[in-house]
DNA sequence: CATGTAAATTAGGGAAACCTAAAAACTAAA
DNA sequence: TTTAGTTTTTAGGTTTCCCTAATTTACATG
C-alpha cells in the first residue's frame, strides 16, 4: 500500500517544500538519486494517493494526509537518530542509519526508544550511568561499579 | 547487489537448514508467504551467485559464503531484538522489528548497539540505572536520581 | 514394479520503480 | 514578442520479484 519508496518521495517534497515553497521535478530526482522521468511518474501516483497536490510543469506540495505522514516520518527520524547518537554511533552514521530504518521499525519499538531517549535527556540530571558507558566503550574497562556480585 | 530478498531466502534456508538437513521449496515458499515458483526461480539466482548449492527436486544448502551471509545476519537479528529488549519491547516485537532493521542496519551502528548490551549484560552487577528506566518506563517517575540540579 | 499423489518446475504474465531518447512546455532575455 | 535554453513530460524499455496454470518428477504403497 504505502511503499518505501513512496515515503522517501514524500520526505524529500517536505523539506524541498520548505526550503523553496514548491518541489521541483529536477531537485527530487537529484534528492533521491535518480532520473526527472521517474519523479514524473511516480508525482502522478501520489497526487493519485492524494498525498501530494501536483500541477504538471509546477511542482509538487504535500497534501493534509501527505503533511501527516511527512511528521510522523520526522518523528520517527529525529527519535532514531537522537537514541543512536546517545549510545556513541557519529551523527553523520546516525541520520543515514535514520534514515532506513525509520521505514521499518513498528511504534511500540519506537515508543520505547522515546521513553529512553527522555529518561536520558529529560531528567533532573544528566545520568552518571551514561558517563560509564561512554568510558566503557571508548577503554573497555568499568569504573565506579558499587555492586561488584551479580 | 545483494538485496533485502536474497538476505531473507539465505536466512530462511539457514534455519530450515539446521531443522531438516535441507531447505526444501514448498518450506521455504511457507516461510516468505509467497509460492513455490517463485522460490524455484530464486533457487536458481542465488545457485549462480554462489550463494547455496541447489539441485533440482532435491532442495537447497547454504554454500561457504551463504553460511558467512547467514551467520552476520543471526548476529546482526540477535543484537538488535536483544537491544529492543533491554530497553522494554515485547519479545515478539522486538524480533519482527529485528527482522527488518537487520537488513538496513549499518556496521558503525551494529557495534554501539553491541557496545551498550555489553555495557549492560556483561557485567559484575546488573546496573541499577536499568531497574530506575524500567521504573521510568511503567510509572513515569524518577526514583534515585541523586544529583537534582543539571 | 506400477501408479497415484505430493512436490517441484516450466511457461507465460504482471506490478513497481527504474531507465534513455525524444518531444513539449515553460521562462527569461534579446 | 520571438526564441534559445532549461525543465518537464511522454513513449517505450528493463529488472526484480511475485503470480497462476500446466507439466514434470519423485516417492510411497498396494
Amino acid at each position: 500500500m504505502t511503499s518505501v519508496t513512496i515515503e522517501q518521495y514524500i520526505e524529500v517534497i517536505y523539506s524541498l517544500e520548505n526550503e523553496k515553497e514548491v518541489a521541483h521535478t529536477t531537485d527530487i530526482a537529484a534528492e533521491l538519486n535518480i532520473k526527472p522521468p521517474s519523479v514524473t511518474e511516480m508525482l502522478h501516483k501520489l497526487h493519485e494517493m492524494d498525498l501530494i497536490i501536483y500541477e504538471q510543469y509546477h511542482g509538487a506540495k504535500l497534501s493534509n494526509s501527505g503533511k501527516i505522514m511527512a511528521q510522523e516520518l520526522m518523528i520517527k527520524h529525529k527519535t532514531l537518530a537522537d537514541f543512536f547518537m546517545i549510545i556513541g554511533v557519529d551523527e553523520e552514521t546516525a541520520d543515514s542509519d535514520a534514515c532506513q530504518i525509520e521505514h521499518h521499525v513498528s511504534s511500540k519499538t519506537l515508543k520505547q526508544l522515546n521513553q529512553f531517549i527522555r529518561f536520558v535527556k529529560d531528567g533532573p540530571c544528566d545520568p552518571l550511568w551514561l558517563e560509564h558507558f561512554d568510558y566503557f566503550d571508548k577503554t573497555g574497562d568499568r569504573k565506579n561499579c558499587i555492586y561488584q556480585q551479580k
